[in-house]
DNA sequence: AAGGAACGTGACGATGCGTCAACTTATCTG
DNA sequence: CAGATAAGTTGACGCATCGTCACGTTCCTT
């Protein structure tokens, strides 16, 4: 059917699909011995190791099992960013840009929980948390939401950068304890931070008047 | 002067006082490799060699780096936290309690910044938080405070843990990003907080009706 | 079909790991 | 005070992991 392949290589050249293939392997490999040891024991031969490829060729994909993991955490913070960013904009109130926010994030964490929990699990501490490129773009792009939404007077001039730092901190915290209890309930957690934030940002600092609103 | 030491043993025998010594040494040579060359890319032999002794003397005290990591937090959280506690048991209002929480914190994080800063540097991630057991008694002991504040009648009935963890997440996120700020101002970061959980509190949730206050 | 380029392979030197037998020295004992 | 004991230090050892690279294989091009 095609001048220059068999009827076998259907969409893209063999190299190219051994290539993704091989990326894959290895970040599947590396879920699971993340899961299994902890991230801090996991050395880059264990991860080869799970997987049918030499040592070499885990140094053409990536660098360290550093990288994977940030591989791993970035392909989440893509997933859910452009579905937070999207619930922003389309808000037409305070409480439809915090609810949606926190519902979004919440939702996700409870559909994902297997990977957060992967990821989550380390050998000699107990917790973990690294923020990759992609996440902290994930912030700053919650960061300009909220600046745009201060321009157009949906929110009150607070400060910003606090407030995406609360925002953030809230809901990484919150999901935390959602997923330590016995039946996870998203909309419980997502009226305890939507309701600590609509109280809060009414009496919250403005930047003008140093006062409450 | 004494029956069995010279003048020169002044107070405990010299098997303690150069235990007390080596782990010292240690934890200084710790604190400023990690600072130069990120937690993640320090090796165990990176501490040895800032350091007078030999490789098999420091497994006489730690076990890993790790746990010289986590003996560097559980000191500065056996710091805080009886200042924190104080600070609670005398508040006689829920604003007491909260504003006094959150001063404490930031005006320790800001007396403290070179320690934070070595404690958070890390080469391959942004960024890396660690909960060690001792700070995790911390978040524990806040929310045993938050608990017998309910008790009393100080605080409405509200959700214990999530509020805990509420004040956990924008207490580490907000002095995060204080510190960044050209001149860290911990009377600024302090307001921003109190005045979240102020409002937020009456608007949140109680546990009986499931309805704001 | 032949040449070239891309990529997988696994062995290699270098480095770090945790251990341990030998040594040093503080402390105890008589 | 001298000898005995045991606490603590030392650094070399065997083993594992590191990242690299010369080589071989396979795909793609012409």
């Amino acid at each position: 059917m095609d001048l220059t392949t068999t009827t076998r290589a259907r969409v893209a050249g063999k190299r190219e699909r051994t290539k993704q293939q091989n990326r894959l392997l290895i970040l599947q490999a590396a879920r699971k011995v993340f899961a299994e040891l902890g991230y801090g024991a996991t050395t880059v031969r264990d991860i080869v190791r799970a997987t049918p490829l030499a040592a070499g060729t885990f140094y053409n994909y990536f660098n360290s099992k550093e990288e994977v993991f940030q591989a791993m955490q970035d392909e989440i913070a893509l997933r859910i960013r452009p579905r937070l960013h999207e619930e922003r904009a389309k808000a037409r109130s305070i409480e439809e840009f915090i609810l949606g926010t926190f519902r979004t994030f919440f939702e996700y964490v409870a559909s994902d929980e297997a990977n957060f929990h992967a990821i989550r699990r380390n050998t000699d501490t107990l917790r973990v948390r690294m923020d990759t490129p992609e996440i902290l773009a994930g912030f700053h792009e919650l960061r300009s939401d909220l600046e745009e939404a201060i321009a157009n007077g949906l929110f009150p001039s607070l400060d910003p950068d606090y407030l995406m730092a609360a925002i953030v901190g809230v809901a990484f915290e919150i999901a935390e304890r959602m997923l330590r209890r016995a039946r996870p309930d998203t909309e419980d957690a997502t009226r305890f931070a939507t309701a600590l934030f609509m109280g809060g940002i009414k009496a919250l600092p403005t930047i003008n008047s140093g006062d409450t609103a």
